[in-house]
DNA sequence: CGGTGCAGTTGATCCTGATCAATACACCGT
DNA sequence: ACGGTGTATTGATCAGGATCAACTGCACCG
């Protein structure tokens, strides 16, 4: 049980908070908006970019918005909720290869093989964008902005790729997908330091190439040393500075 | 000590097949081959493409090509040699990223930070074909398979990072790192059975998150398992079938 | 020549995190 | 209320690979 007073913030759960935003400001936040939204762009080149965009969604928690194979003709920025993509290797053991907050961008690694090269599953009820790619790069050839973003985007991906790479400790791990996820929801305008865990302890485990009984020692220690405070899936960043630091080796790319 | 037998492949010298092959096949084996030369494209293009390639090297091994932090300018395919990627941590340990054959294609994750994340560090003496970063960018907003190409590099190598990902024990990791290397040999036209290994076992075992000794231990297992021959730097795959085998779960996307 | 330094191999021991197992808890439909 | 199911936590044991250490072979060099 978490003491009384802590607890306030969490009175008005996140869920409400996401709410609140999406309306107003998440075209703002994504990965995409200065193409969709910012000015600078003559006014025929937005209503073609407002072409090429289609709402998806709502898919439930569970749902596949694709599959290992698929013919790859979208990505995705997810508006709500949040998604994880995950391989199942030849013996049936999944593998999580990573997750999507609001505001970022899915199937970018499917550009080359021309199918996607993992599934991609709801975690909780989530709304897309979805962007035709043939359209999309046709449109980037035109509007050189427009390409600098998904060369930008696929490069960032890139550097993300490798934050899980390294033989670090459980600890240090943790430590890093805490203060990375925080960061990631900084940028987007939520809370970097109270927010709902998405995904359960098993894919947290997953991810980090860690058991998920490791995950649960070591977001108790976590909580004994008073760095964060942790309720079933809602976080609360206690000690943001000593995570930061405790993962920093993995964070310093 | 080698039998005698097995040997007589290794009495030319890998080295020299190298050379064989470099000036008469090497941009065809490029990643930026049916760009550089490959028909389809006007003379014009094709001359503006050329103006944009330059030759640099060659650089002697330890050499840094670029260093983290560098401003990002150009993009570098292998000529010949072999290149090591890597970032320092703050306690100064570093982190073997990747290594680059000929053929291969370095500097694509810098263009999101627009500094290179990493240092490049000539493995053995290499040579490059340098390519400026806007003059390409520029070209490929005109022609669409230039474009095109880069958006799959990209999303090629956004593939390969999460080779070294997973929870998989050090004979997985060995073995799928022998047959991508082989396999990478083979695809630029190289024997993909017979091989100099242009990286020490520490960088090894560092790309591979092993210990030096367990790099060490595990191949003189392999050798007992009549699974290579090994003799210093020079790798000869006897059962490249029961390698990939071995490796398959790392292997499989 | 012996000296020095580095890369690689092999052996002995230790430690982190995986695995097996038991329990607690929330949520569900009947 | 009752199981039934899925998720999370905690404890006990075990093993794979890291670490420490000794030794070899080899290149280089004064």
């Amino acid at each position: 049980m978490l003491p009384r007073k802590p607890l306030d913030p969490w009175l008005e759960p996140p869920s409400s908070l996401v709410d609140a935003r999406v309306g107003a400001h998440f075209c703002l936040t994504c990965a995409f908006s200065e193409a969709c939204i910012a000015g600078g762009y003559d006014k025929p080149e937005q209503a073609e970019l407002h072409c090429l965009v289609e709402h998806a969604g709502p898919f439930r928690g569970g749902e596949y918005i694709f599959r290992t194979g698929d013919p790859f003709r979208s990505i995705f920025a997810v508006r709500t909720g949040a998604v994880k993509t995950s391989v199942v290797d030849k013996d049936g053991r999944e593998q999580v290869l990573g997750f999507y907050l609001p505001g970022e961008v899915i199937g970018l690694n499917a550009i080359y093989p021309d199918r996607f090269p993992c599934n991609a599953i709801a975690l909780e009820t989530v709304h897309f964008c979805r962007f035709s790619f043939p359209a999309m790069s046709a449109l980037a050839a035109r509007m050189p902005a427009v390409q600098q973003r998904l060369f930008r985007l696929l490069s960032k991906e890139l550097g993300m790729a490798s934050l899980l790479a390294g033989d670090h400790s459980a600890d240090v791990r943790m430590a890093a997908f805490l203060t990375d996820l925080a960061h990631r929801y900084a940028v987007r305008g939520f809370s970097g330091t109270q927010f709902h865990l998405s995904m359960s302890r098993g894919d947290i485990a997953n991810y980090l190439r860690l058991a998920a009984e490791t995950v649960s020692r070591v977001l108790s220690r976590f909580r004994t040393q008073r760095l964060i405070e942790l309720e079933g899936r809602e976080l609360l960043l206690l000690d943001p500075d000593g995570l930061r630091e405790l993962g920093q080796s993995l964070l310093s790319r």
